[in-house]
Parts: structure tokens; sequence; C-alpha cells
DNA sequence: TTCAAATTAATAGTATGCTAACGATTTGGG
DNA sequence: CCCAAATCGTTAGCATACTATTAATTTGAA
């Protein structure tokens, strides 16, 4: 009565998608918080640390999965922290590069103890395998979200 | 240097999760959109309509696994919306229940479709066993973030 | 009985995500 | 060369999620 795993789990699946990615992100939030972070800001610097610095904004919003103006605003605030700095590009004044600055690659070697952390309480007792399988199913759902012939959609 | 997926699969769980959740939602609002509802909206009536009406606005907040303030909103808006209306508890009048309107059955019949389309759509090739194993994954790992102890996660 | 504690829904404030629209700049065709 | 089109970052406005707080009501203990 309480809920609803008697069910196909074809109907179940987004449902139980988006509450374990909700409770994997407040996991993360709340260990992040003492030190002033938070999930999405620590992605976008991540990816940056990955990607290296000198990112163009449109390239770093793709590269992290995320639209222009949701990056716009979390720069917004990592930049109010002093952890990044937008540069004017030289080449095309209509641009902007993306640095991490000391203080964020600090931060970064802060927060990969949190997040290892993290990882092994949310996964404890998880093999790699599943891990792996689920990864792999992760990614054929994606490529269906991506290749959608987009018009025909709407004729239903 | 486009994609990150040359690392363990523990590193990259978190992540993959949180965009594939992002997909999940935006194509389901995109197909929603046209009858004026969205997935979270959806998601609340769909537990009313399987858990009963008159749920107290706690419980279907439980139910749902969302936060009172979150439903609250989405109530409201799905009020304006004449989907679905609260009515003092009579016994208690603190309290208030949820009940699906005449319009809201209607609603979720049509939308019921287009869920069924949509997840055939993103789920296409994938197997009720692959299914299965992923949520088996995810009741695992939601077991920890539930059961962790709470306080000890501060000292570190 | 009466008043403090608990409970319920709502409100306030913040974070994250999106689309649409805008100004500044670059690019390219005539 | 010049002006239309494309591109880049930003702003505005919405939806969804959270925590913390508040107002109304109920409950329970003295």
């Amino acid at each position: 009565m309480n809920d609803i795993e008697y069910f196909d789990p074809r109907d179940q699946f987004g449902f139980r998608l988006g509450r374990l990615a909700r409770f994997w992100r407040s996991r993360l939030d709340e260990k992040m918080r003492p030190h002033g972070l938070t999930q999405a800001r620590w992605v976008v610097m991540i990816h940056l640390r990955r990607g290296g610095n000198g990112f163009k904004q449109k390239a770093l919003a793709k590269f992290v999965g995320i639209e222009g103006p949701t990056l716009v605003h979390i720069l917004d605030n990592l930049e109010k922290q002093s952890l990044i700095e937008r540069r004017q590009d030289k080449v095309d004044r209509r641009g902007k590069t993306v640095h991490l600055t000391d203080e964020g690659w600090r931060m970064i070697e802060v927060l990969d103890e949190v997040v290892a952390e993290v990882r092994s309480e949310n996964l404890a007792g998880i093999s790699d395998a599943d891990l792996a399988h689920c990864l792999t199913v992760f990614e054929n759902i994606e490529s269906h979200v991506n290749d959608v012939p987009a018009d025909q959609s709407d004729a239903v």
C-alpha cells in the first residue's frame, strides 16, 4: 500500500531514476555544505579540471551536459566564491574563457576526499559489474533520447 | 577529449545518473506540454490514482517521495488547472485531503497514452531483465542512502 | 482544565534546470 | 565595403526541489 513495487519494471524505471538522482544529489550536497559547495558547482569544477583550463563557456556547458544559461548561473556563484574566473577571449570578444583559481584547485583536492567517501558509502556492496551494467543501460537509453526524429513525435 | 568514459564506473555513476534523469524528464515534459502538464505534476496525479483519493497532504508527499513544501507548490498548480482539489479534513482541521476532479481523471487517461509512448521510445531495445537489474541496483543504493547513521558523517 | 509540545500546511528564501529573447560581436555574401 | 545572419554570453521568467520558519490546530501532561 505504501509502495509501487508490484509493477512492471518498465512502468517504474523513470520514477525510480528520478528519485535516486535526487537522493544522490542530496547526499553530496549535505557533505559538501560544510565546505560551501554544492553538487552542481562541484561537477562544473571537475569538468574544468578534466578538460583543462581555458574552456569557452559554450564548450564547457556542452562538456558538462547542461545548457548555457544554467552554466552562467553556476559560474556566477563560483566566481563569487573566487574558485574560478572568467577572462575575455582575446581572439573573439564575444567569448569568455573559464579558469580555476589557485583556491579552486585547493578546493577540488579537498572535495576529492568528500566525493570518494560519499561514493563508497552509496555504492557499498555493489559490484563494478553491476555498475557497468547500469551504465551500459544508461547509454542505450540516452542514445534513444538523442536520436529521436524530433518532429514526427508531435503527430501522435 | 569530449567525454569521460575512460574511467572507473564508480567515478561516473552519479554524474550519469543525474544526466539521464534530466534527459528523461525533459522528454516527458516535452510530450506533456501540449496537454498543459509536466512530469512532476503528472507523478503526483499518478500516485493519487494509485493510492486512492483522499490522501492527507503529508502522507501524499511521503508516498511520492518529495518534501511537503515541494508538494504544496505542485498542488497549487494542479488546483489552478482544476485537476485536483483540496478539502478540509473534517476530523483534523489542521489537515487537508487531496482529490482528483473529474477533469483530473480524464487527464490521467489521456496522459497514460503519452507516458506509454515515451516509455516505449526511451526503453526501446532494452530488456525487462536489464531494467529489473537496474532497479535492483537502485534499491540497494537507496537503502544505503537511507540507512546512513546521520550524525557520524559530519565527523570526517 | 489549561498550557506547552507536537503536527499540519503554507510561506520565504535558495539552488538548479529549462526556453525565449536580448545586446554585442563576428562572419560572409553581395 | 556593408549589412544580414549567426554566435556568444546574459537576462528574464518559469518549474521543481530543498531547508527553515510560521500560523493554526490538536494532543497530552500537570
